[in-house]
RNA sequence: GCCCCUGUAGCUCAGCGUGGAUAGAGCAGCGGUUUCCUAAACCGUGUGUCGGGUGUUCGAGUCACCCCAGGGGCACCA
């Protein structure tokens, strides 16, 4: 592509004048467009270590550049010492080719050096259905997971299930207290407990599938039963919800696993031979103040059980020995007092800082009819996720949830997001697609059929084709940045802009019934903008629909 | 009390990590054009204390410090 052949060509003439490597050559899309089409600030990043003017670093750099002919059309010095690109006319129809030519994998890359990434998200406790914020949080690890891919890494998806602990001990007992109340009996559900409808549902489904008798078991025993089977049951009804939400999970990880394979004492080894543990009050503690935590940490409590902190050190020590580069969490807001400690003790394990990172996905509202759905796990009353997507579907679901940064709270106007107006952002980029695809199926073509082969360049001259096609050229850079940052949301903000382009030309330019050379033009065009729209809603994991 | 997040146009938000050229978009509003491959689109229209202040810098929405407002967190809980 133009820009990284730009930028190859401007390391290349700074690294002649001394620049030293620490100093990214970054390109930008100028917002003003008498600025051209691309634009660096490399002479002003340099100024300070060459000890020149950025004007006249500028200077030296562009009498030293030379392009391909038909690359750049004209190169400018301005302002405070920004270097302008405009691309020559050519570069319009390479954008073309190079989209029709990479069908499916335009804007993938290759990452150098690859690297094996765990993106970790959901993992709620198997103890009731998904709700909305899940979703969020599903949606955002499963796009930052695909960002990943898309940048040449290899991403496994994970769920880390709490599988031991209070929680999981409170439904069981939850769940047995529902069998006593379906036999007849008086029970009551502890008050820490789950008091959700589901599980009197499954206490139901529990007594059929055991027969009445569980009910006189010894409660050691029938809590026991019910602990097994409430958390597979409820395991597999987030597996399913998270099938239907399109989200497939590589691994899901056991906590229990961290106990029967003695990572937890491992952990305690590696952290002991790096002289970060130290005993106080008959508690062990990690010095987590040495790197960067405002306070040390627990790990083992003076009554000689463990505090959470050490499973999940535990647990990402595993996830090191497997052999990732990189692990990747995504939290909800609760953990996000977490993120220092979690830090800290992975310095403290000798992991790099690029090793550790967390994702916090704010609360989401949800507003119906312009009033708030108050939502309460507690008193057993909220949006599941399942709810959520049966309203307003599987796409618009996803979409709404990663166009927003994920550390910012998200209202979810449910009226929005069914609407079929250009006011819904998804319905508009899908739209958009759809319209792509209506030229072929009007003009009886098939749209795989479309070869930029002999394609008339100075037929696409309307400034509406001329735009679309540097929106569509764009892409690449837009993956590869919303992968390096984890944020999915420029990826949605870059469809409604792809969108809007689309929509713009398709209504200044007919493309059916034009004279034939333009007609192949614009149709190459309205394939290449079909494929790219479709690319980054499947990016999103979203559907690009042939009509709507 | 301490920590984190948020504060940008009437509304919803980009932009802040890596400081840079007159701070952007959508929606709403106002004025106009058009009704054609999909169900409306297009053109024009913005006097914003970038929450406030101080500082660093040639240059601050962006960095540092202080303050204000809203939200969240704080444990030998999970």
């Amino acid at each position: 592509m133009a820009q990284e052949e730009i930028r190859a060509e401007l390391a290349r003439v700074a690294a002649t004048l001394g620049a030293p490597a620490s100093v990214v050559v970054e390109l930008e899309t100028p917002r003003e467009k008498s600025h051209g089409d691309l634009a660096t600030n490399l002479a002003m990043a340099l100024a300070k270590p060459l000890r020149s003017s950025p004007r006249e670093i500028a200077a030296r750099l562009v009498s030293g550049l030379r392009f391909r002919p038909g690359l750049v059309e004209a190169t400018e010095i301005a302002g405070p010492g920004f270097i302008n690109f405009r691309l020559g006319a050519a570069q319009l129809v390479e954008t073309v080719h190079a989209v029709l030519a990479a069908g499916r994998e335009y804007g993938r890359a290759r990452a150098d050096p690859p690297l094996r990434v765990n993106v970790e998200f959901v993992s709620a406790n198997p103890t009731g259905p998904l709700h909305v914020a899940h979703g969020r949080g599903a949606a955002v690890g499963d796009c930052v997971a695909s960002l990943l891919e898309w940048s040449g890494h290899a991403v496994t998806r994970e769920f880390y299930v709490n599988d031991t602990g209070i929680q999981v001990r409170l439904l069981a007992e939850s769940l047995w207290a529902r069998i006593q109340q379906r036999v007849g009996r008086e029970a009551a559900i502890p008050e820490e407990g789950y008091h959700g409808g589901y599980l009197a549902e499954l206490a139901g489904r529990l007594l059929a599938e055991r027969g009445a008798a569980l009910a006189d078991e010894e409660p050691a025993t029938g809590v026991k039963i019910c602990r097994a089977f409430a958390v597979s049951a409820l395991r597999g009804e987030q597996q399913e919800d998270l099938a239907r939400f399109r989200v497939n999970i590589d691994v899901y990880f056991d906590e229990s696993r961290l106990y029967a394979e003695r990572r937890v004492e491992a952990a305690i080894a590696s952290l002991e031979a790096r002289r970060v543990l130290f005993e106080q009050d008959g508690a062990l503690w990690l010095r987590t103040t040495a790197f960067g935590d405002d306070k040390d940490r627990v790990l083992r409590k003076s009554d000689g059980s463990f505090t959470y902190f050490l499973p999940d050190i535990a647990y990402h020590e595993d996830k090191a020995g497997r052999g990732f580069d990189r692990a990747i969490d995504v939290w909800g807001a609760d953990h996000h007092g977490y993120v220092p400690r979690m830090r800290a003790a992975m310095a403290a394990l000798g992991h790099g800082p690029a090793f550790f990172a967390a994702l916090i996905v704010q609360l989401v509202t949800v507003l119906r009819h312009g009033e708030e759905v108050r939502m309460s796990k507690r008193a057993g009353e909220f949006i599941s996720l399942r709810e959520l997507v049966d309203e307003v579907g599987v796409d618009a679901a996803r979409y709404f949830f990663l166009m927003r940064r994920s550390d910012s709270p998200f209202v979810f106007d449910v009226d929005l997001a069914t609407s079929r107006t250009d006011e819904n952002p998804v319905f508009y980029v899908q739209m958009a697609h759809a319209r792509m695809s209506g030229i072929f199926r009007v003009g009886g073509l098939g749209p795989a059929s479309v070869a930029a082969d002999g394609v008339d360049v100075a037929a696409l001259s309307d400034p509406s084709e001329v735009e679309l096609i540097k929106v569509l050229g764009r892409f690449p850079l837009v993956v590869r940045r919303a992968a390096e940052a984890l944020e999915p949301q420029r990826v949605t903000a870059y469809l409604e802009e792809l969108a809007r382009a689309a929509h713009y030309w398709y209504h200044r330019c007919r493309v059916l019934g034009e004279p034939r050379a333009l007609e192949r033009a614009r149709l190459a065009l309205a394939r290449a903008t079909q494929v790219v729209l479709a690319n980054g809603l499947g990016l999103l994991g979203i559907s690009a629909p042939e009509r709507m």
